[in-house]
DNA sequence: TTCTGGATGTCCGATTTCCGCTAGCCAAAC
DNA sequence: GTTTGGCTAGCGGAAATCGGACATCCAGAA
């Protein structure tokens, strides 16, 4: 059977916590990537074209707007996400943690229905290729630590902390 | 233990079976190749440097120009070969078919003692790094058909001929 | 308190194993 | 007459396997 390759489409986003690649296909948004991270580096193929006028970019670059600015706490996006079925798994549900909520990679491994499975969730949330919409920074280990973050530890505790500020408000 | 790399020199020499490239170290011949056969491919490392005055390569073309002018029936040649035990086995017994002469694989293989190893005794010749001093073009089918050559079959039966020729005169 | 081990999914690299190919030959089956 | 299979040593590539390392966690032992 022959592999569709979808063309890709890419641009740039300035945020206070660096600037941000998207990616989608015409199907949705495949990436949202750290800054110093390349789409070739995530895995991202075929090449991207620059094209910051894609409405899924441009939806997406509004929504992301809004979260910073404090005015959005969910995101509603059409993904395109791939990976094996665990992956997917793990991913959708990163979607069901609350703005402004935590939860630990144990939770999340036993809301999957595998609770011994922690490890291979924190594995999974590490090539989440969307970040901030789908929301991995709101994982954290289950002593309360921050454990680890693809865009860096301190980028995970802004993050939390302005979900937390914003609600406070 | 530490492997030695000695230095490695080369030259060419034209024949009438095409332009040999002859490959020595100190200590003795290294390879004769057909045309077309870089010393990269036929596994010789490291690089040769062009030197046609070393001494073991100077005696080897007298002893070739001798040979095709039909006046010489055997090499006396320090020789360096590198291979398995079964591969340098093979190649030492080539040495033994006379000028003018022709054996099978199947007996070739029986005078190393392994009557069943035609089959290996003619990929081992094929391999043979030193085309010409080491007589493989002596080795034929069971039924008399050539079989292969990797001077090509025409190159092979020049050989035969030749020496069939001086052997008449 | 501190450390160890076991379970989980994935990826990556290293290692191992296996298969098919050679410049063959012969006997047995069809 | 033709085809098939088994044997041989070596090489190369494919495939399978294995061992770690990870964004973890918890029980149990020292």
């Amino acid at each position: 059977m022959m592999q569709t390759t979808p063309t890709l489409h890419s641009t740039t986003h300035p945020t206070p916590v660096g600037v941000l690649t998207l990616v989608a296909s015409d199907r949705g948004l495949r990436a949202v990537l750290w800054p110093k991270v390349s789409p070739q580096r995530a895995g991202i193929s075929p090449r991207p074209q620059r094209n910051p006028d894609h409405p899924i970019l441009r939806t997406t670059v509004q929504q992301l707007t809004e979260y910073f600015a404090g005015s959005r706490t969910s995101f509603d996006l059409p993904l395109d996400l791939e990976g094996t079925r665990f992956q997917l798994a793990a991913w959708r549900s990163l979607a069901d943690i609350p703005f402004g909520a935590t939860t630990t990679y144990g939770r999340q491994a036993a809301a999957l229905g595998i609770p011994t499975a922690a490890r291979a969730v924190g594995a999974a949330n590490g090539a989440n290729p969307v970040c901030i919409v789908l929301p991995c920074h709101r994982v954290i280990g289950a002593n309360g630590s921050l454990t680890g973050f693809g865009g860096g530890l301190p980028v995970k505790q802004w993050l939390l902390d302005h979900e937390a500020h914003i609600l406070s408000t």
